[in-house]
RNA sequence: CGGGAAGUAGCGCAGCUUGGUUAGCGCGCAGCGUUCGGGACGCUGAGGCCGGGGGUUCAAAUCCCCCCUUCCCGACCA
């Protein structure tokens, strides 16, 4: 089974991602380039994705939240770093209600700057803090070479920013959020393993002090990064004067965090999972968990089948029932299978006479002769081991295609095929421009003994995984 | 912007080397019929400024020149 790979429109990739999933579209009489199309069956996704991670951001006290999608060009410019890292990616507005404009606005690549226009406003003492916030929204970054899902130039995401009295706090709550919401989901609702660390000095956000990243593992042995979560430090807070007064009477400028992860999450989703039959699901992420195919509508089918539907409702499954007897069998079977949907039930009138059903496991291809009476038992069975055996499947491939290895050359070597381990101190200077002149990057920085690295660890404490990325 | 490749029906492609009836094929789409427990089949049909402009020629999808667009590799990146 070949790992499906995300091309920029799609075309060298099974036709069916773009009918089913998504399409990019870069007509020159159409939209603009990079930008995409996500049709129903993908944008499912999306809203699961986006339950997931929401309940679990709540669960870390933060509050949703709106800000402006335009931000005047002037605020980009007030953090040094920010705006030197996004500049070429901005997609600027010069005009509006027919004149030009006296200042032009760019349409948000990020919310660092407005909102920090308002946290300055927002927040005056300690006991405002800590401010935690998160916002549901697209943003623009104006891409030389889009991805179908991994880099489009408009993309949908959640990004978390949060003030706090001190860089410790706003330290813990940046690995809090890396950990419990970030490496939660994505592990154990997307049944995705991720590898978390630091970024490099190379890689950090423009404007932070440490950026945290979730580095996954694709079919084809690619790294592909998952979320990030920020340090801020004091940057933007300089920058926007968000002080408070402090318990003792001083005033100080809020330490910050932010953090973000995008729509990318379904083409990892894609990638990590599908195979030559189509996607393949994790239940917990499935926007149609059980589909129930009624075979022909003869001898009371149809009647069992809206019975079976109701049983597992009741039990809790996302169920949808296909009645198009008017379609060929074959055709609906495949069609559910492209859409990755982790269990199939097909209930027909030849099965029936002997009081069964057969369910079918998208995951492993398994088709089993179960009892009417046992089927919503059994359903909710298969949909626990799919999830663990996607998990599992993953896992193994992380394992089976990570090397350790001692030198560069060696690196890689094994970056050709996955993921490498060296010694961090290899990977000063010279030796991230060596990896990076041969398409590979430093992916993330990781401690040996297995605590977070902290920005005064010494090289020597630390191991690096590098890989070929998207 | 540097290096490669490609633009012909909604999608995927052939035809071009060696100009020559009305530009083909597969999928998809529409109609009718037979099918229907793994992408069914037959018949009929609709659908084309052959990327654009200029040139050569009796004649250009095909040869020449210019332009445009897109894709892949690199710089950027959730």
């Amino acid at each position: 089974m070949a790992a499906p790979v995300l091309t920029s429109q799609a075309d060298d990739f099974p036709k069916w991602y773009q009918d089913v999933i998504a399409k990019a579209e870069l007509a020159e009489n159409g939209p603009v380039r990079g930008t995409m199309v996500i049709r129903p069956t993908g944008y499912a996704i999306w809203e699961r994705v986006q339950r997931e991670l929401d309940d679990r951001i709540k669960a870390c006290d933060v509050d949703n939240a709106y800000f402006p999608l335009f931000i005047p060009q002037s605020f980009l410019t007030k953090e040094a770093e920010h705006v030197e890292g996004f500049s070429p990616e901005l997609a600027v507005v010069t005009h509006g209600g027919g004149e030009q404009l006296a200042e032009p606005v760019v349409v948000r690549p990020t919310s660092e700057t407005v909102i920090n226009h308002f946290f300055s406003k927002w927040v005056q003492s300690y006991r405002d803090l800590p401010l935690l916030i998160n916002q549901w929204a697209n943003v623009v970054r104006w891409e030389l070479r889009p991805r179908l899902f991994l880099r489009s130039s408009e993309f949908l995401w959640q990004e978390g920013h949060t003030c706090h009295a001190d860089g410790a706090d706003a330290r813990a709550f940046a690995l809090r959020i890396l950990d419990e919401v970030y490496e939660a989901t994505i592990r154990d609702v997307l049944a995705i393993p991720v590898l978390t660390g630091r970024k490099s000095e190379r890689e950090r956000f423009p404007g932070a002090i440490a950026t945290w990243t979730l580095e996954a593992m694709m079919g084809d042995g690619k790294a592909l990064q998952m979320g990030t979560s920020h340090e801020l430090g004091q940057n933007f807070a300089r920058a926007f004067d968000t002080t408070f007064s402090t318990a003792d009477g001083g005033t100080d400028y809020v330490w910050q965090t932010s953090w973000g992860a995008t729509t990318r999450l379904i083409g990892a989703l894609i990638m990590a999972h599908g195979d030559d039959a189509g996607l393949r699901l994790p239940p917990a992420v499935a926007p149609v968990q059980c589909v129930i195919v009624l075979v022909r509508d003869e001898d009371g089918a149809g009647a069992a089948a809206d019975a079976l539907a109701g049983e597992l409702r009741a039990a809790g499954v996302r169920v949808r029932i296909d009645t198009r007897v008017d379609v060929s069998f074959g055709r609906r079977s495949v069609e559910w299978e492209l859409k990755g949907i982790p269990v199939r039930i097909e209930v027909g009138p030849r099965d029936l006479k002997e009081g069964n059903v057969t369910v079918v496991r998208r995951d492993a291809g398994t088709k089993d002769s179960v009892a009417v009476t046992a089927a919503a038992a059994a359903v909710s069975t298969s949909l626990t081991d799919a999830q663990a055996a996607l998990l599992a499947q993953a896992g193994e491939r992380m394992r089976a295609r990570t090397t350790s290895v001692s030198t560069l050359d060696e690196a890689v070597e094994a970056a050709a095929t996955g993921f490498a381990e060296l010694p961090a101190k290899l990977t000063d200077d010279a030796g991230e421009d060596f990896l990076n002149g041969k398409s590979v990057t430093i992916r993330c920085l990781r401690r040996t003994d297995g605590e977070r690295p902290r920005p005064e660890d010494p090289a020597e404490d630390l191991v690096a995984t590098v890989a070929r990325s998207y």
